[in-house]
DNA sequence: AAATTAAATAAACAGTGTTCATTATATTTG
DNA sequence: CAAATATAATGAACACTGTTTATTTAATTT
């Protein structure tokens, strides 16, 4: 049934082609600018085709964060290459913090918005990318507290603590909090604020 | 002139009126659901008339925002009582969590938003209450400096750490991060954190 | 009472996500 | 090949959003 299959092949072109478009409007317009009825335009269908190989809007939007993953993923390789699991921390705070900064959009998607995903059901399914990457932050930490004989202290928490001040450092800087406090300073803020976390964490 | 003193007091009141309406609306449903059709409903005038009392939307949301600030001010008052530096600096990020985490849509309004500010230069006049909060943590991370003999850190990078760890820990479990993490665990993740925060910064 | 000033609004514009009945296009059957 | 059927695409509508402008209503001054 050499039919059934390209009628399926056809039907994921389709698919493709609307999350390209997606792409490529939230690269250009942001999140703010992404709406259905612009990737209806750019692949000329209308708004309500959309709606025959997604369910709503969330769904797109779940499937570029998807998307997003894969790009920090390759943006960590360098950083997951590093045998040393404390200069490993570091490099991968580095890395995240970098990714955060040059991409935005695909940030928000990835780590900021909960519309990708309502319920908290669903959530340990939808966000398995995400969970993959703290785990394995956990596990480095688990090997990094060993070398440094950090005992008393769990490898999650330890994960937490360096997760959440990546996360916030990144959001400070994009919503321009980091530009009030030290104008045109924000990358250099981030920088030290950085390398003194790792410091108190690893101290030495 | 009792005439003219009368008018601008109406006006003002109708402005109040405008606002009380907004931040009902805001507990009620969140930023997502205020808008200016319902604050306009709600206090029985059309559209049109909010836009002879506010400038825009988002210049309601900047008012929003400083009775938000006003509030964590509120919630602060215990811990700025502390006569110790560390402990202070302890105590305030604690409730700047509890906070973050108890009015999710006041500490999205003041922390999260880019909405009340969007021009660079007015940033410094239209921040100055989350301004004011930052130098205040600033000199109490200068005085606990100098009580723990803590050289070679310049206090507001120090501030800049403290502030992205509980910023990113309120964002984090906001967004259902944490819930993800650890289910039914949030509070108790929370609060861990900040615990061995506090301790790697102020090392025991 | 008439003229002027100030305040409030109706209606429109250009958007948004989403749904559904209808139309157009393939595919399958007689 | 034509008719019946299944699939795909859409136009139009619904209920919203922020904002603007010309018009109407109300209050004040002459």
């Amino acid at each position: 049934m050499g039919l059934a299959e390209r009628k399926e092949r056809e039907k994921a072109e389709l698919r493709e082609l609307i999350l390209d478009a997606a792409k490529r409007i939230l690269l250009k317009s942001g999140q703010e600018g992404l709406s259905i009825r612009k990737i209806a335009n750019t692949i000329e269908y209308s708004p309500a085709t959309i709606y025959l190989y997604f369910k709503d809007k969330d769904e797109i939007l779940h499937e570029l964060m998807e998307m997003g993953f894969t790009l920090m993923n390759k943006f960590m390789t360098k950083a997951y290459e590093e045998k040393d699991a404390v200069k490993r921390i570091y490099l991968i705070g580095k890395a995240y913090v970098e990714f955060g900064l040059e991409h935005k959009d695909w940030y928000d998607l990835m780590f900021n918005s909960d519309k990708p995903m309502k319920h908290i059901e669903k959530c340990m399914e939808d966000w398995d990318a995400g969970m993959a990457m703290f785990n394995y932050l956990a596990s480095t930490c688990k090997e990094a507290m060993l070398s440094l004989q950090m005992h008393a202290l769990e490898e999650r928490i330890l994960a937490l603590q360096l997760w959440s001040c990546v996360h916030g450092l990144v959001n400070l800087a994009h919503t321009e909090r980091l530009e009030i406090v030290e104008r045109n300073q924000t990358k250099e803020l981030v920088s030290k604020t950085l390398d003194t976390m790792f410091l108190s964490i690893f101290h030495k």
